[in-house]
DNA sequence: CTGCGTGCTGTGAACGCGCTGAGGACGCCG
DNA sequence: CGGCGTCCTCAGCGCGTTCACAGCACGCAG
């Protein structure tokens, strides 16, 4: 169990109490230094505040799940307005908690979420100012909309899982296009050049002789 | 009355007695096939099991009430922690009973759950200037009545629920005509069709390669 | 500088998706 | 039995999408 939390009291309280129950738990006082751990791996959730110096807890979750990171994540906010529970939860966050709460309570649905596994993907991919909605096959580029194509949403779609990763033009046919069929290479660079006029020129990096990559 | 138990035993118990009651009754075993099931609509109640394969019935009712189904859940669990309890009527169940529990109590409560009828439910389902009244099977359209047949009531019903998302064809075919029967997709543009003309054009977005979305 | 390899893009053609009108099958009702 | 409404199939058409091709730009090596 990974617990990221600034306030001294209730991380040593918390580790003691899961600690009690069996689990093996890591303590991280601040956002760098809980991302840091849970990109680290081994951990099989993570309870996370939000408050907390470097990187909020938001920004946390995001970035991991940016990361492919799946992670259970249970987080806890001493805030029940300004922040609100679905701007938790949409950041990727798999479950949510307002302080003050009952330590049974977190409990058990800590026990839920490891019940759960592995939470799905999050519903929107989010590259800089690129959003993806899969399920409204909505792309936005600082909150504009962009019309796609099925074949050049698909491209985006695959790109956008994995950014800042060098794909090469040879997974992008097999995945993005269907691998039986024999399509010419040279199609993705068509499909690439179209993405490019529709969300600007340098957000996909060509890496000559290896493949693209998608600008974080 | 839509039993949702992965407990096979229990499950047919449960049908059994309350077939014996005068109960119409279908068995789901899965979380998604539940979640299905009680989304098609029909049942006048669900009896709904914590601890499912797939899909927790937390995360059932959460995704159910999300959709704007208003159908009456009484959940079923082996836990008695303060969670459990809390947690599923925040989640949008009616009622919560513990297992084991006596079977006279659950007909007690179940029948308690009918009286009482729909949790709050808003009647109508409303996008935009459209509304869609289930109960009396009603669309109006700027307070203009639309008449449909069922087919159409059928297709718009299950497009309003999620209005905004983008649902494939097999999708469609699948829910609202008999996904035993086998039809042809262009059922279901032949349909989108009758709905545009009577509805508006532009109310209906197709989207290549996708399936249609209700625009929002 | 020339030559080569890799990637980009404008053109254009073929394809196939989705829309529509026509019409047949079926059930309901008088 | 005939009329009517609904459901669904079918075939044709329009048009957006997809992709091949060829010529061009650019980086790199000799």
């Amino acid at each position: 169990m990974l617990v990221v939390e600034d306030e001294a009291r209730l991380a040593a309280a918390l580790q003691r109490g899961l600690q009690a129950e069996g689990f093996a738990v890591d303590v991280a006082a601040t956002g760098p230094a809980g991302l840091d751990a849970a990109r680290h791996g081994g951990y099989d959730a993570m309870i996370l505040d939000v408050m907390l110096p470097g990187l909020s807890g938001y920004e946390l979750v995001r970035r991991l799940r940016a990361e492919q990171h799946w992670l259970p994540v249970l987080m806890l906010s001493a805030k029940d307005g300004e922040y609100d529970q679905a701007d938790g939860l949409d950041c990727g966050a798999d479950d949510y908690l307002t302080k003050p709460f009952s330590y049974v309570v977190l409990l058990a649905r800590l026990r839920a979420l490891l019940r759960r596994g592995a939470p799905e993907r999050p519903t929107v991919l989010t590259v800089g100012d690129l959003r993806l909605d899969p399920a409204r096959r909505r792309v936005t580029r600082a909150d504009a909309e962009v019309a796609l194509t099925a074949r050049e949403f698909a491209l985006l779609d695959y790109l956008m899982r994995r950014p800042g990763q060098v794909i090469s033009k040879i997974e992008l046919l097999d995945h993005v296009w269907d691998a039986s069929l024999e399509t010419a290479p040279n199609a993705v660079e068509v499909y690439v050049g179209y993405l490019r006029r529709k969300l600007g020129r340098d957000r996909l990096e060509t890496v000559r002789g290896a493949g693209y990559r998608l600008a974080t």
